[in-house]
RNA sequence: GAGCACGUAGUUCAAUCGGUAGAGCGCCAGUUUGUGGUUCUGGUUGUUGUGGGUUCAAGUCCCAUCGUGCUCCCCA
């Protein structure tokens, strides 16, 4: 049998509404913040991301699903979304007219890993991205609209965690000082480590490994190398958070996984994902748009995991599935009345009522059986006594209650 | 990319040591030939993921393959 590709899913009927569901809490979110829409490409030229992302990341080494077209260009299914938002704000000049560009975006994403719980090949990601300021005040805005967006949600039992990496060459002293730290230990570090020593120093300090665990105990601290302005930066952050009541964890081990990120870096954890129990992070990114033949433009944003969202949505019970009324069915015996249904179900429709009638020439008891298994709220009758009568029976299918009415008076009947 | 587990009816799951594939739910029909939901009665469903092997005999054991779950890696 045909099947889908492996870590990719179809989205069934049964499940649609609670996409729409959150679909209209991100539109309704973004909005009460004015951030608009943009919505790119699905592939782009390769460079996009090798540049955007980082040559020495796990996504753009092995993750990408990269492939030549009949004009022998390398192109790409994006990993990912900042790199493409930033190529396509710099292609049509969108920061030129306003000084602050507040966008947001939802769609699907690409990847090639093992498929695993709230991992797929195909997932979606609904983020926003403040771009042109490199005051704190943005990345307050940026965390102050993801908070709201959990809470819309109705999310509970969740974790922020918050670090700043500093500027660029606080970066850059630190990673060196680390380097040299853990090549001093590198017969303690694990495996992985061993291997991330040379590609990202930086990420042996969120392993699992209880070896490096141990190791990174006395590593040398971030913290220590920010200078002052980076300092003051984060501390903003932290004293408008603390001043907003929103909950946080300074984590100093947090780095994340992207190259681009500076100053202040952020994770959304949740207990009810298991062992991918991040579903948002995000951060500060001041050198991509240079990195991508820009000009110099500081900006700071964040994803959601669409699919995460939604699972911990169903295991809090927070999804309500029936919400897929019907208003009217019709039933019908005798199939030459069904002129008689059609015009019928045109007036209701033309109402904005939804419509079912039966097809198949079920059995008028069929029928019935029919309206109520799909929940409808009325079902009009039309038989051999309406017709000759010009009287219809319209059955209120909660109360059981019926009611005649006439065809000339059902537009009147429907507008209550 | 590495390790472990699992795959049986539309669905959820049984099937003892290798010995006739079964139940609940659902679905269809009937319960005075024009009235649904609740009962009751009857009926329906399978290439046991796929392909090979061992055996008198395979859902069960072995190999391969596809898929899913968990852990690692990584990330949303």
């Amino acid at each position: 049998m045909l099947q889908a590709v492996r870590g990719t899913k179809d989205l069934l009927p049964d499940v649609i509404n609670d996409w729409h569901y959150i679909e209209e809490i991100f539109r309704k979110v973004t909005k009460k913040f004015n951030y608009k829409e943009l919505r790119t490409p699905i592939f782009e030229y390769t460079e996009v991301f090798s540049r955007g992302v980082g040559e020495g990341t796990d996504i753009v080494n092995k993750e990408m699903y990269t492939f030549q077209d009949k004009g022998e260009n390398s192109l790409t299914l994006r990993p990912e979304m900042t790199a493409s938002l930033v190529r396509a704000v710099i292609q049509n000049n969108l920061t030129a007219q306003e000084t602050v560009a507040r966008l947001w975006y939802f769609g699907p994403f690409f990847r090639y890993e093992r498929p695993q719980k709230g991992r797929q090949r195909q997932f979606h990601q609904f983020g926003a991205e403040c771009l042109s300021s490199a005051n704190p005040e943005s990345d307050v805005e940026i965390l102050l609209l993801a908070d709201n967006l959990i809470k819309e949600l109705g999310i509970k039992d969740y974790k922020l965690l918050l670090n700043s990496l500093g500027n660029k060459s606080s970066i850059l002293s630190y990673k060196k000082e680390l380097t040299s730290f853990l090549k001093s230990e590198f017969e303690n570090l694990s495996e992985d480590s061993k291997r991330r020593l040379d590609q990202n120093p930086l990420r042996v300090l969120d392993s699992k490994d209880e070896k490096d665990l141990k190791v990174t105990q006395n590593a040398p601290k971030l913290i220590d190398f920010l200078d002052e302005e980076s300092k003051e930066h984060f501390k903003f952050v932290t004293n408008s958070l603390d001043h907003l009541n929103i909950n946080y964890e300074i984590n100093h081990k947090l780095v994340r996984g992207l190259d681009y990120y500076s100053h202040t870096v952020f994770e959304f954890q949740s207990n009810y994902l298991g062992s991918q129990d991040s579903f948002g992070g995000g951060g500060r990114y001041n050198e991509l748009f240079e990195e991508l033949g820009g000009k110099h433009t500081p900006a700071v944003g964040f994803a959601f995991g669409v699919e995460r969202l939604l699972m911990i949505l169903e295991s809090q019970k927070l999804i309500n599935k029936n919400n897929n009324n019907l208003d009217f069915y019709i039933v019908c015996f005798g199939k030459e009345y069904f002129s008689y249904v059609i015009e019928i179900s045109t007036l209701l429709q033309k109402n904005g009522y939804s419509v079912n009638y039966d097809i198949s020439r079920k059995s008028f008891k069929s029928q019935l059986k029919d309206s109520d298994k799909l929940k409808a709220n009325f079902s009009v009758i039309i038989g051999e006594n309406e017709v000759i009568s010009n009287q219809f029976v319209v059955k209120n299918m909660i109360s059981g209650e019926q009611m005649k009415i006439k065809l000339e008076n059902f537009s009147k009947f429907v507008k209550f």
